[in-house]
DNA sequence: TCGGACTATATCGCGCGCGACTGAAACGCA
DNA sequence: TGCGTTTCAGTCGCGCGCGATATAGTCCGA
């Protein structure tokens, strides 16, 4: 009666995402940066100097998880994180030469993982729907579970 | 040149996943499991009496996360934990009565999973095979990345 | 203008994942 | 039989995620 891991949608999509983890580890080892350290400069790659909050929002983290992880990155000189002159209450995250100059490696990083996936661009692009598809999905009936 | 986050595959797994985790949550809160533990006593339920490492090699978890994941089940009455009497070296993991009981609750958290995903469990097992083929993929190239 | 509501970030605790290492048991071969 | 090798589990350290809570800054209405 009951359903092996492995025939569960669920846990195809945990065992993906550790196999994805475990593919960018060695594009990534060598810049010094951890996946989701990758994802914040990716964000602030196209948008610098974006808030704590506004991260959070683009990465679907919060403040628990990003004020450790940006004074890390800050640590490793990556980032500043200066309190918005107008409004105190914020922070902004900006990049610091050595982040913005990790923008010419990542060519070669997405490269090396569209490889490892062993998709074409488009088969890529499409998976990457569906399953934003789902995300949007299982999130709406978590956050809204009534009617 | 730079990618956003969200039109990234990797970060479609990434999302998904921590989605999925978090429409377990409610279904699987009022049981006192987390998703990991859910994933443990499922492939308990189908093969009872399992080692560590083959408990290891099913969900794709080395020992030094299922140790630590396995003592807190059997401190909350879920499993047993034995040396194998004919080889000293494995462990063998098997289901208490209350373990086993909680098998009775699976099939309404499958269905409320289900739910929430707002698929057909047709179009579900298509998107869980296309996601178990990345997986295999991306593990393939991360194992043997020559050739 | 003053006080309460709201907002943005930070802190704390805990459960994973995982790389690196340790230690004990079983195996295999000289 | 004895010793090196292999196998299996456990331990340690650290970086996430996240629920719960704290704190400081801002806003807004009486």
């Amino acid at each position: 009666m009951s359903l092996a891991p492995a025939d569960m949608l669920c846990f195809s999509l945990y065992g993906a995402q550790q196999a994805m983890q475990a593919a960018y580890k060695p594009l990534l080892d060598p810049l010094g940066l951890t996946y989701p350290q990758y994802l914040v400069l990716s964000a602030l790659w196209i948008d610098d100097g974006q808030s704590v909050g506004a991260l959070g929002t683009t990465l679907g983290l919060d403040t628990n998880t990003l004020t450790p992880l940006l004074k890390r990155m800050q640590a490793a000189g990556l980032v500043d994180r200066r309190r918005d002159a107008v409004d105190e209450r914020s922070v902004r995250v900006t990049l610091t030469d050595r982040g913005r100059a990790l923008e010419a490696q990542a060519e070669t990083v997405r490269r090396g993982f569209l490889k490892a996936t062993g998709l074409s661009p488009d088969q890529a692009a499409a998976l990457r729907d569906r399953i934003a598809d789902l995300r949007a999905t299982l999130t709406a009936s978590t956050t809204a579970p009534r009617c």
